[in-house]
DNA sequence: ACCCATTTTGCATACGTATGAAAGGCTGAA
DNA sequence: TTCAGCCTTTCATACGTATGCAAAATGGGT
């Protein structure tokens, strides 16, 4: 790899100093004289000498990496979490290693022992479980981890995620106020507490007026999949007036299919909300009613929680959940007669 | 950090063998007794051991990191391309690093920068461009480069891009043949060899039927500025008959501006095309014609690259250049007295 | 049993860096 | 000027691992 490595040992020598002055001069807290100071940084630059991040490790036990897991980046809502996740982490000092698990979790273990081999400082789990034999390991080998809009009932797991339960009860209580009376659930990955959550507050709320699920499919958090649902819950003729899908990616495959295959109009005919507030419901092509979670909260709680746990070491798991905002767009409104005079 | 770690010393202690041993075990290519293999195995499976990646580092001079640069996850494009990457080299046995670098790549030199204190093997730079003295400095260090979907004159630089020019090239022809006659270009960032290339061969396509383009603007690969451009070069009663957006990301942008604000029908009014085909382009909402760039083989290309100069050093760049696929959708049509009809 | 070629093993060292401890240097007060 | 306290520097060592080299072990042939 390095045809030209430039050491402390070279800058030392180079500055009449010895080597470990040269590491003192780059390693906050400690003392240089500012003659000496002077000399290693002319010397320094002068071999574009910087310190080797990964022989510190071997000393400190700090690689100041994270490593970061997730199951797929085609939800819009993961690259942006990705996105401010790491730029969050690297204005901390941090950099993000990515693995890339598979949708139902079953190869995450593997990849986290793969993770463990980088001596990682922390580990977030984005969209993705762990079994509770490396949630031990972690925890033996002193890395926290932090869980991003899941969570597990494993008290070693950290976790920072949304009111998703509640998210669901606003929607539920928001089609009912809207005169909705059969509303159908579109359900994600069924090993992920996200989904869940949200479908038990929906379905809460539902009951809390009198209503019960009238029609529910599985999606699977995938476009295609939540395409064939939308098909199939919709291909009798009792056919729910509102839907409320998983998540906002899911969702809009869900508003293709109704708009595009069955004629059907948004919200004229059928209501239809999402979760994430994801860009493209913004876009006038969807202009999806859904709850918003917020990613910069999640996304500093996420590293407080780690920046924490490394520097404190054991410490208790902490929970944090975020409370999503209800954003009401045309994708639901009043179902009366007037509404279809519109 | 770890509170609990195993090293290669204790599994020898355990096992009865040498310290030398346990590593020749774990190294490939080495040899080792079956008896003194299976002692090894159960010690280090008793102790839980794995080799510390980033000590071997120190001695191989093999750190199995990649470094990966990209300005943003906004769009589509690149959600795919670190997936597919990460995957691709997790396959190989290598890792990503993600370095979050801003859109006009003003700190990429500063990133680059980092990513070298990693002693990454390599680099991968998306949607970014690098300055020539780093780019002597990673050459220097003998750290590849890649960059991905760019292009640039240092003969350093290794690349992976689609033929942006024969691409735009097509699209002009497409529309040309489809009887536009006032053709629009909102571009991305003028900075970027995408978008000159692709603007360009959409001007020589322009050129070749005897026509100049119509109106331009410019989007900065933003969804809210291509909005901006969308409005303005719409804004008065010469307008285009159809608009090659710099890339589908915001050609959705104009789609909405077209179709929501100005009741602008699509392709009946005005035709649109883009670039890249990202998932929401085959979505009903959008149906776009566009150019497929094959993400599959730019990343096989690449780690291809990345494999090879990490493997043999040296070598001369290499820039790999792969056709684009026409697109053909439902957001251009022939622009006739019968289109106006149905 | 002996010889030879090959495999296997352990010793010693190095990779690049941070750090504890001892020694040296500097500064201010008596 | 001397002394005490604090700052600065260097030496020696360690971090976890791979590897060159010499010695020991093994297996096959005579």
């Amino acid at each position: 790899m390095a045809n030209d490595k430039v050491t402390s040992n070279d800058v030392a020598r180079l500055a009449g100093v010895s080597q470990s002055a040269v590491s003192r001069y780059f390693t906050p807290g400690t003392s240089v004289s500012k003659k000496t100071a002077e000399k290693i940084r002319a010397a320094a630059e002068e071999l574009g000498y910087r310190p080797n991040v990964l022989a510190r490790s071997l000393i400190t036990g700090r690689s100041r990496i994270i490593g970061l897991v997730v199951a797929y980046l085609e939800n819009y809502f993961y690259p942006e979490v990705v996105e401010r996740l790491s730029k969050a982490l690297q204005d901390q000092g941090y950099h993000v290693l990515v693995f890339i698990s598979s949708i139902a979790s079953e190869n995450v273990d593997q990849i986290t022992q793969e993770i463990l081999d980088y001596q990682v400082d922390g580990i977030v789990l984005a969209s993705a479980n762990m079994s509770s034999e490396l949630a031990a390991r972690c925890h033996a080998s002193g890395v926290p981890i932090v869980l991003f809009n899941r969570l597990q009932d494993d008290v070693r797991l950290s976790a920072v995620t949304s009111d998703n339960r509640a998210g669901g009860r606003a929607l539920a209580d928001l089609l009912v106020s809207l005169g909705h009376t059969r509303c159908g659930y579109i359900a994600g990955f069924e090993g992920a507490s996200t989904q869940r959550d949200r479908e038990q507050g929906f379905c809460e709320g539902l009951e809390a007026a009198g209503l019960t699920l009238f029609a529910r499919g599985v999606g699977n958090f995938r476009y295609d999949e939540a395409q064939a649902a939308a098909r199939r819950m919709f291909a009798g003729p009792d056919r729910p007036d509102a839907v409320f899908v998983c998540n906002d990616h899911m969702a809009f495959a869900v508003m293709d299919v109704l708009r595009f295959e069955l004629g059907l109009a948004i919200p004229g005919d059928v209501s239809v909300v999402g979760f994430d507030d994801v860009p493209p419901a913004r876009w006038p092509a969807y202009n999806l009613t859904t709850i918003r979670q917020n990613v910069d909260d999640m996304v500093a709680e996420t590293v407080a929680t780690l920046m924490q746990s490394i520097k404190e070491g054991e410490g208790a798991a902490r929970r944090v959940i975020l409370d999503g905002t209800l954003v009401q767009r045309g994708s639901t409104a009043q179902k009366t007669p007037t509404d279809e005079t519109r």
